[in-house]
DNA sequence: GTATTTGTTGTTGC
DNA sequence: TGCAACAACAAATA
């Protein structure tokens, strides 16, 4: 589930339930994969009794704050979600990590088990502040894509757009819709645009994270019922998934390939080889 | 039973 | 060395 977009949505989530409540209990299964490399009964130890101080999101990576100086990075895999569950809340065969407040269950959820859990004694982790600078950040230039894109010259752009090195959040469909904006073809290798297209490149991948981060996160304090509620029509995204379906834009059939062993969808119509 | 999945990492080979 | 391609991880769904 989660790019950029989501990752902050579930931030949000679970920030608006919990921020300054104390954790009065903590239920995980400490066998579950995705506590893979930290200690489950650390985390128990240290968040039990604990205040939630802070969130933040970066990438597809969300950092939740404790008092006790202690921290848990969150990151949700494929098939990864934060929910907020009534107190009474009785946990689910894929519930793998429960924190207790006075009126919440936060849940992290994932069947698939490629998410993670890392805790860390500790304000702020040493692997958080090595994610990339943020694409809607002024470190985010032209020239950085530029570079990018010739160091890494024969492979498509499409799975070039996947390294979040560079472009940190960038998952499947916003690759695809950032392409789509853009008009380049996902089969096009990456050192075979040309200046205004990497300049066109660019401007999109800050375009759809910002309107993703509005439409999906919602502004301030507001956050929408639910991850897709309102995502526009003619956006890519809307249709990528659907049957016969078709572009917002020229109302042509959309393709579907393979290409950087991921499933993508583009328009034949706007975007060419 | 087969194929598919909004992600990342380790391995292999060029 | 650096880069590109691919398998593996795991479980639900169509």
């Amino acid at each position: 589930m989660p790019e950029l977009a989501e990752a902050e949505f579930f931030r949000k989530r679970w920030h608006q339930a919990a921020a300054g409540q104390r954790i009065l209990a903590v239920r995980l299964h400490p066998a579950a994969k995705i506590f893979r490399g930290s200690n489950p009964a650390a985390i128990r130890r240290a968040l039990a009794g604990a205040k939630f101080t802070g969130s933040e999101a970066r990438a597809k990576q969300m950092l939740f704050r404790f008092s006790g100086g202690v921290s848990l990075g969150v990151h949700l895999g494929m098939s990864g979600e934060l929910r907020v569950e009534p107190g009474n809340y009785v946990a689910q065969k894929h519930d793998h990590l429960v924190l207790d407040t006075r009126k919440h269950a936060l849940v992290f959820i994932d069947p698939r088990m490629f998410g993670r859990v890392q805790f860390h004694r500790g304000v702020t982790p040493p692997w958080w502040t090595k994610i990339a600078p943020a694409i809607l950040s002024d470190a985010f230039t032209v020239e950085a894509v530029a570079t990018f894109l010739r160091r890494r010259a024969r492979a498509p752009i499409k799975a070039v757009l996947l390294m979040q090195e560079r472009f940190p959040g960038v998952g499947n469909w916003m690759a695809d819709e950032i392409l789509w904006r853009a008009a380049i073809h996902p089969k096009r290798r990456a050192g075979s645009l040309r200046p205004a297209e990497v300049r066109a490149l660019w401007r999109e991948c800050r375009r759809v994270c910002r309107l993703a981060l509005d439409t999906i996160a919602g502004r301030g304090k507001y956050l929408p019922p639910d991850l897709n509620a309102h995502i526009p029509k003619n956006w890519l995204f809307r249709h990528r998934w659907e049957a016969g379906g078709r572009c917002p834009r020229t109302g042509a059939p959309l393709a579907r390939a393979t290409v950087g062993g991921r499933t993508t969808c583009w328009s034949p119509a706007r975007q060419k080889l």
